[in-house]
DNA sequence: CTCTGGTGTATGGTATACCAGAAACCAGAC
DNA sequence: GTCTGGTTTCTGGTATACCATACACCAGAG
């Protein structure tokens, strides 16, 4: 008589009102880029309420955990719009990523296998090989985060890898502004060879320094050639 | 008639409800050792909500945010909950704390003045003069972390303060539980100064290494001595 | 034409009432 | 006495109505 037996909670709806509407928002924030259209930054709490069949309450709080974020910023009595990050605000984070990572590397050469750590090789190697291949590098940024993350992943501590996913939600918005040069992929493979041999051979210090110099790097290279606010 | 001027503005209450309730229960949990008590760390809205005098509306807004910031935990039909931060939480806050001021010591040696410098080996001075006098040394961990504030506020880097005010946030909550050890002191005193010589020296790398490195043995020291769940 | 004052309107802020779920409690059967 | 079932109650979640303020618009005076 299985089927009888009764499919329990395939409920999708598992979660809060508030935490869905969270989640839609950031979403939608997220996916259009907002730095490059000139459309109206505005959101309408009554009106979205509206969009969404609910009422203002959930809402609200949603749009208020998303002001925490910067994500948006709410405006008393005169309304709520999405944040554009300055390009100062950018250099901040990156640098903030800079000093989390370096600091991930750091303890990764005390807490990582040589399991992982192997398998962060093959990460970049396969990143390598498909960069080789395809001339159109439009995934580069993407591979690149997904190499730094796992980085961040291996250290353990998940108190960066909070903080840093909040940073990258910020800086993939501004990703496709970003001017791919050739010469600054070959330097970022280097670059990337050269932490992981860190990493392989133990060096505290060396492996946090590279990370640190690396993503600095990228800083100084948004400094120099995205055209922000 | 300079008399009958309007004082305009002394409006105490320029500030919304979420956000003096916010500030409120922020610091009254602050306040509250949550570490030395075994005391209900459950909050119920409606009884807050009387006992402030407003709606559960505004009171709600205030404690979504605390429980974004981790001060509070807010569980589905359960109840509202004081957090108690885990040893392992605090020590992953130090580590982050560690990297950030680290970076925040590299830009120091870029962005900062000679002035502003020597104002930190003042105020390191200032700090270990009185250090000498009074033997009892409750206020070490205070001027200790004014002192790594600073290097912070040096830095120029709004983002690195911001999150590391969080962090001690949290983090001082339990200062109160750090065995206090008078080699440590002299050994944090020693470190200071070393640091404040390679802030001086524009040494870059060795000053984010010797922060990194000061505030990782403050990490092992309340591993290895700060009994928490 | 311009400036000023008032009023209308739209916005976020707040208060309140109601809903749903979970836990605690209690009564009845065994 | 213990287990089971339902019911009560307390919790946070949601919906809705109302309030206060900032801005825009317009009319009237100069």
């Amino acid at each position: 008589m299985a089927s009888l037996i009764l499919n329990v909670s395939p409920i999708e709806e598992g979660f809060s009102l508030k935490a869905r509407i969270y989640e839609a928002l950031k979403a939608a924030i997220v996916r259009m880029n907002i730095y490059d259209t000139d459309a109206e930054l505005r959101l309408d709490e009554r009106a979205l309420s509206q969009q969404f069949g609910i009422s203002r309450t959930p809402l609200r709080e949603a749009l208020a955990q998303l002001d925490q974020e910067g994500l948006v910023k709410i405006v008393p009595r005169r309304g709520i719009y999405i944040v554009r990050k300055t390009k100062a605000e950018i250099l901040e984070m990156i640098t903030v990523w800079a000093g989390l990572e370096g600091m991930a590397a750091r303890l990764v050469t005390h807490v990582a296998s040589d399991e992982e750590i192997a398998e962060l090789r093959q990460l970049h190697e396969n990143f390598f090989s498909a960069e080789e291949i395809r001339e159109h590098l439009g995934e580069y940024s993407d591979a690149n985060i997904k190499f730094h993350q796992a980085i961040i992943r291996m250290s353990k501590c998940k108190l960066i890898a909070t903080i840093t996913d909040g940073l990258f939600m910020h800086v993939r918005a501004i990703r496709q502004r970003t001017i791919f040069e050739r010469d600054r992929a070959r330097r970022s493979l280097v670059d990337h060879m050269n932490i992981i041999e860190a990493l392989e051979g133990r060096k505290t210090e060396r492996a946090q320094r590279l990370v640190v110099e690396h993503t600095l790097r990228l800083r100084d290279h948004v400094e120099q050639h995205v055209d922000l606010p």
